[in-house]
DNA sequence: CACCGACTTGGACGATTGACCAGAACCCGC
DNA sequence: GCGGGTTCTGGTCAATCGTCCAAGTCGGTG
């Protein structure tokens, strides 16, 4: 129903393929990475089953697409801004919190995630990819603590990557197993429950020299 | 080739719906449950084609009978024996890596069970089993950390069932983490870390009416 | 207007899939 | 040795899959 009738008859190839990578993630999100059949995919896009072959050589090159992009994405939409002046428990639940409403608004886009992330798994072709994916998640996860500490004024002790890939082992779980019971009310209470000991593994920043009392930020309980 | 080429000719159907299921799993394990077609599966277990149908109504059933015998192995297969005296931060330590050494002795079970939750998420048919099973494993996680608590004297911080749900969080997420880029030493390091996280979430027992002090355990650091 | 390269299209092919079935083979109590 | 019920078997079917292709359409340039 969603068959995007929109009239446009001839395009460059490109934009046709960036159209035929979203449909197929619609297509994946409602009814699963097994549905998502080239012809499938093309009635998504409101195109004839030509189309697919003549934008892609094969399925597997749109599939590579679609993850680099729906990961990036995903990884995008997953952070919030920070509160100025809050302190790391309050950024910490801000954080998770926001995360978490990405989740439950759209379960179905996470289970896609996983699914093409098992799928390029068991493909030679694709299994470098997930590798990518969760160091580029790490990343961002870093990038987020380290602001988070200098909004903050505070260090943490344990290495940045380390806690990081903590952070996303957390989020990862959490997902999974809302995904597989729906009890949200259990998720919230692990993150919150998370979110006090990530705190636990911050100290106020150390003074560097020339620098005067760091100044206290808002604390939360 | 491991065409399991017993040469039984007759057997109860009961017994050979066992070996298919079995024959299902090692075919799954080894090119995942995408390959895992009828023919595939009877090949595996050295049957001839009609042997499928003969034994279960549908695949499906053969799904969902894979499905809960698997887990409840996994749940199984996960927990490791306490050793007696042990404080609690030493006995998370002994269980994540018990737990771990499952883990990366055979990921290819691990992705099985991934796959097979995705795949009964997906199948209004199934969609009961993935509930059921994360039910199971904060089960048994309870059972465990009632174990941990009484074997050093100490008790929670946190209502057991929130806990518990916590420690599968933190296996789930260190196990799709490591199936995707297989760093064995990230994921020691965020075991560890967690299990430091957990042990802090405990503390000396109250002491009970009529009881003496409580004795102490081995201390591990 | 003619032409060429880029784009469009639906049909067709060979492979694979889950399911079904008719009949052969077998075991056991009589 | 004679039924009768269970077990066994390979062929067959319709559906669906990814891929390919030949012929058609269109827009812009010379």
């Amino acid at each position: 129903m969603t068959d995007e009738a929109t009239g446009e008859r001839r395009m460059p190839a490109e934009e046709r393929r960036r159209e035929l990578v979203a449909a197929a993630f619609r297509v994946m999100a409602r009814e699963g990475i097994a549905a998502a059949s080239t012809r499938a995919i093309v009635a998504e896009a409101g195109m004839p089953l030509g189309a697919f072959h003549y934008c892609f050589r094969s399925k597997q090159e749109l599939l590579r697409e679609l993850m680099t992009s729906s990961a990036r994405e995903a990884a995008r939409a997953a952070v919030t801004a920070l509160r100025p002046g809050l302190d790391v428990l309050g950024s910490l639940r801000d954080g998770f919190l926001a995360y978490w409403q990405v989740i439950e608004a759209e379960p179905a886009k996470q289970m896609v995630l996983h699914e093409l992330t098992q799928y390029a798994l068991r493909q030679p072709e694709l299994a470098d990819l997930p590798r990518w994916e969760y160091e580029s998640y790490v990343d961002e996860t870093v990038r987020y603590l380290r602001a988070v500490g200098d909004n903050a004024g505070a260090e943490w002790t344990l290495p940045e990557r380390v806690l990081a890939r903590m952070v996303v082992t957390v989020t990862d779980g959490v997902t999974l197993g809302w995904l597989a019971d729906r009890d949200s009310d259990a998720a919230l209470a692990a993150l919150e429950a998370f979110a006090r000991q990530f705190a636990s593994l911050s100290r106020p920043r150390a003074p560097r020299r020339g620098e005067g009392r760091a100044r206290g930020s808002r604390q939360a309980r």
